[in-house]
RNA sequence: GGAGACGUGGCCGAGUGGUUGAAGGCGCUCCCCUGCUAAGGGAGUAGACGGUUUGUCCCGUCUCGAGGGUUCGAAUCCCUUCGUCUCCGCCA
């Protein structure tokens, strides 16, 4: 959500900044209705302070026993009534068109961030790892022959529809053991703090992160009401909504790992075999709160310990800077890391770090006092994956896997695997 | 799911229609006194919005979980909603 006097300030500023992302202007707009709506607050206002005050008489003269000064007070207050209403309803009418504008508009880019349209106009910042060199040629996820009877589709579907997989065996044990593993790295060489949210929210909560009210159709409602959280950044960031933080408690640094649910409307073909793209899936989160000035340095922070994960793993990937077009909704800037999946022959996206500024901030109301003291401050806001743990899976097997079929795992993960450093062509655990 | 109770400022806690933005206590900040610790005295201590100003000054309005309503006037009455707690039921 964006502040309407900083729109004021600048509304031809505030226009560029949404066309670079490809928006139409707003900035007239936003202001004709907040102008109407500031002219009838203050008329308002004086109405009601002249009400007060006849009210106020017609109380004393009711106690001074004085009939007609109090008949006549009240009628006087009474006629303001009426106009005061009349008032406070075209306000209402104001702030409810200006919020229903102000939640549908996109957080602004920062300038250093490189114009485009889509992916292809991303940039890539850096590099990390080489890509394995394979005597055969590589396969992908679900056609290596340890994760083969392992990783069932068909099943999945008869019991849940297209989108998701059932993991049995040595596969779900490496599954969980990557969870495990990202969780504990971030508590221990992150700084995060471990938290187990609800993956289930109320309106409000989707509202401050930024997937309602524009994206209702990307998530799953349930029949009470209540949104399946299509990413724990929707829970964690809302830890601070309605609060005001002491400086001293900044940052505040979260990590999670939950289960996340998306409808993926508008991603018919994309992606369609494997489980690179499910309507559950698992990922660990991180999530930091700010204050404005340290944000930038979080985002680099945050992009290097999500590079972290992948440099124990093993596993080499790309980073780069999404252009204003491939933002999401709600950042300001967005790193993100792709790993190098074999099996396709490409970078794909693992995590997405992402600095908010105070765009969720507003719209949750989440801000801070400094220790000096003084008028409380929105706090900034980021999240990033600290990995999405499926295509963590995914990458996994395909950079280790070997022509006889076995896959070779990273050596990082042994104490989450009982020791064991392999998976078999038939699926189990060895090494 | 059934029955009931409650939601007041950083915290505790008064207050059932008229100068109550809100007694009192605690905490915190500043000052005074006492002259190591302790104790005592005084002052201050919310946010949002609008106007004014652009001087961190002043004025006004709103906010007693949230949103509506009744009334000349509501923290105090009514409705809706969210949350908390207790008892029963059910349940991983």
């Amino acid at each position: 959500m964006h502040d309407i006097r900083k729109i004021a300030q600048d509304p031809d500023g505030f226009d560029r900044s949404l066309a670079r992302r490809g928006i139409e202007q707003a900035a007239a707009h936003i202001l004709d209705v907040d102008g109407e709506r500031r002219r009838a607050i203050t008329e308002a206002e004086r109405l009601r302070a002249e009400r007060k005050a006849t009210s106020r008489s017609a109380g004393q003269a009711q106690v001074a026993g004085d009939d007609a000064a109090f008949e006549r007070h009240r009628d006087d207050a009474s006629a303001l009534r009426a106009r005061i209403m009349d008032l406070e309803g075209k306000i209402r009418d104001c702030d409810r068109h200006l919020r229903e504008i102000l939640l549908e508009i996109p957080n602004l880019p920062h300038d250093d961030v490189p114009d485009g349209c889509d992916e292809n106009d991303n940039v890539e910042i850096r590099r990390w790892g080489v890509p394995p060199e394979f005597e055969f040629s590589p396969k992908e996820h679900f056609e290596i022959d340890a994760s083969h009877g392992s990783m069932d589709f068909e099943l999945a579907a008869r019991i849940a529809g297209s989108r998701f997989v059932v993991l049995t065996g040595a596969i779900a044990r490496l599954h969980r053991a990557l969870g495990q593993f990202m969780l504990d790295w971030n508590t221990t060489r992150n700084g995060y703090l471990e938290a187990n949210p609800p993956v289930l929210v109320r309106d409000e909560t989707m509202i401050g992160t930024g997937q309602l009210p524009k994206f209702a159709g990307e998530s799953y409602r349930t029949t009470d009401g209540h949104w399946l959280i299509p990413t724990s950044e929707v829970s964690l960031t809302n830890f601070v909504a309605d609060t005001i933080l002491p400086e001293d408690e900044l940052p505040q640094r979260y990590t999670a790992h939950t289960l996340c649910f998306r409808s993926e409307a508008g991603a018919a073909g994309r992606d369609t075999a494997g489980m690179l793209r499910q309507h559950q899936f698992e990922k660990v989160e991180m999530v930091s709160v700010t204050r404005p000035e340290d944000s930038r340095a979080e985002l680099d922070r945050m992009t290097g310990c999500a590079e972290g994960i992948l440099k124990a793993l093993e596993l080499p990937f790309r980073t780069v800077v999404l252009c204003t077009g491939d933002m999401g909704f709600g950042a300001c800037r967005t790193h993100d890391i792709e790993v190098w999946l074999p099996g396709q022959d490409a970078y794909r996206e693992i995590s997405s770090c992402s600095v908010c500024d105070e765009f969720q901030a507003r719209r949750m109301n989440a801000r801070f006092r400094r220790t000096g003291g003084g008028k409380p401050e929105y706090v900034h806001t980021l999240n990033g994956s600290g990995l999405a743990i499926g295509r963590c899976l995914i990458a996994v097997l395909e950079n280790g896997q070997r022509s006889d079929g076995s896959v070779l795992l990273p050596a990082a993960l042994r104490p989450w695997l009982g020791g064991f450093s392999k998976l078999t062509a038939e699926g189990e655990f060895g090494g």
